[in-house]
DNA sequence: ACAGTATCGTGAACGACGTTCACTGTCAAT
DNA sequence: ATTGACAGTGAACGTCGTTCACGATACTGT
């Protein structure tokens, strides 16, 4: 720490060569802090350590700083979650063919907003928490909502559908958070085999259906389950759009 | 992942031993701690002041008792949620009326789990970071693959079902934390009014569907909202069940 | 050019958290 | 009566988020 002192003002130390020729106003001033440097470290933490290892001590440690310096860039741990959300939520790609059938659009954009949020595993849990409603996320908002209204899903099934899908693929991701991208203990091959073997050892009068299905119940292959239950999705979602809500539909609303 | 059940032979019995195949409960200790007891205790602190006041100091606290005498009956904090998490899925009334059609006897079962976890805000968060295996999360599983067996699917697909509605309705449970039972911030109509007025301030010009469906979009009634949701799953599954998988169905994989 | 001021990072602390551990009682069985 | 297993105690350790007075620095208006 006493290294610290006298090493703080090296960030500056070659600058300064420099600086007596006066930098143009536009020149960046000298690696401050500032609110974007702390999310970028921030995502940039959760990259390669998981989002449990996000803790106000460690951006601060990655950026040569002391944790309370933070707090004159961001007012709480959950406000610095917020705009990490925004920022992984900006890596989504909204654009899209729009003259794809709009269930091809609608499972696009799921597959590309699926792929960011596992790319940022643990980042899915934060937006079950803290609805996301910045910029990026409003845009990503209307590339959903864009297909369905033109599909023509009135105002409540379009946005029905659009919590749906999103509520999906979020739900989908969270809780996949493996530690480290070096420490795959997903699919850990000892633990699913102690899983099929837990699941033979069932009593099979109490777990009939549970046995007889067997293994194939937990599905291992995660992409093929997204795919899978995406397409159900949208599967009822077409019903609904060509069959327009006429029938014993809301029915049994509590 | 983690079965989470690594045979370490313990004196007393291991703990997730005691999660399968009623221990042996070996009388009465004197009115004493035992697991039970902090478990009862930790559901009743969570039932009144929500998840994130799940404390080890103060569910010890509250059995007038020091916080590490806890881990004595319960090795860790996970382990404890582990045991909160199968006790209150025991609250889900797996009995059903197999005459009923399957698509029914689905739409109850998941009406029942949602609403057993609405009753224990929070919890569902504990479901999607450790994946339930005790007891009664297999007695559910039962109940919901049975109709889903009978019907005809398949063992992958009726997995996959399996999956999706169970995760359709702890996914819309997760993150409804209402902190307290008296605090109602949920459904508060000053933000709600706020909410509205902030999407009628966007610019049109870029999210011109966001401000056409305006504040539709953001359904206000979650009851509503899980009903229609859930329509929607059990068409898709329904259009799955009678047409089994024909047409251009794996168009776009990636 | 200089004083005034706003801002930034520091260092140290506070309280709460999960967890551990040596110790002390309190019984049941020998 | 001695032993010994065990439940609960008290105190600590290391972590976390957050706050705050204090200097040091950079920018401003005059």
């Amino acid at each position: 720490m006493a290294v610290h002192q006298t090493a703080r003002p090296d960030r500056r130390g070659d600058a300064n060569a420099t600086l007596w020729f006066s930098a143009p106003d536009t020149g960046e001033r000298r690696a401050a802090l500032n609110r974007e440097r702390v999310v970028a470290e921030a995502l940039a933490l959760i990259a390669q350590e998981g989002v449990p290892a996000l803790t106000m001590r460690a951006v601060a440690a990655r950026l040569g700083v002391v944790p309370g310096a933070l707090y004159r860039h961001v007012r709480s741990k959950e406000q610095l979650q917020d705009l990490l959300l925004d920022g992984v939520l900006a890596e989504v790609d909204c654009t899209i063919d729009r003259a794809l059938p709009w269930a091809d659009q609608i499972k696009v954009l799921a597959h590309r907003l699926r792929d960011v949020l596992a790319d940022h595993p643990g980042v899915a849990g934060l937006m079950t928490v803290r609805d996301p409603l910045g910029p990026h996320s409003l845009t990503l908002a209307e590339a959903f909502l864009q297909p369905l209204h033109t599909a023509g899903f009135p105002h409540r099934e379009a946005g029905l559908a659009f919590f749906l899908i999103v509520g999906y693929a979020v739900g989908f991701e969270v809780g996949n958070t493996r530690i480290s991208v070096n420490e795959q203990r997903v699919q850990d091959p000892a633990t699913r085999r102690r899983l099929h073997e837990f699941f033979r050892s069932l009593p099979d009068d109490r777990f009939p259906t549970l046995v007889a299905l067997g293994e194939h119940v937990w599905l291992d292959n995660r992409d093929e389950r997204f795919e899978a239950g995406l397409d159900v999705l949208v599967s009822g979602l077409q019903r609904r759009a060509t069959a327009p809500s006429s029938d014993a539909d809301a029915g049994l609303s509590a």
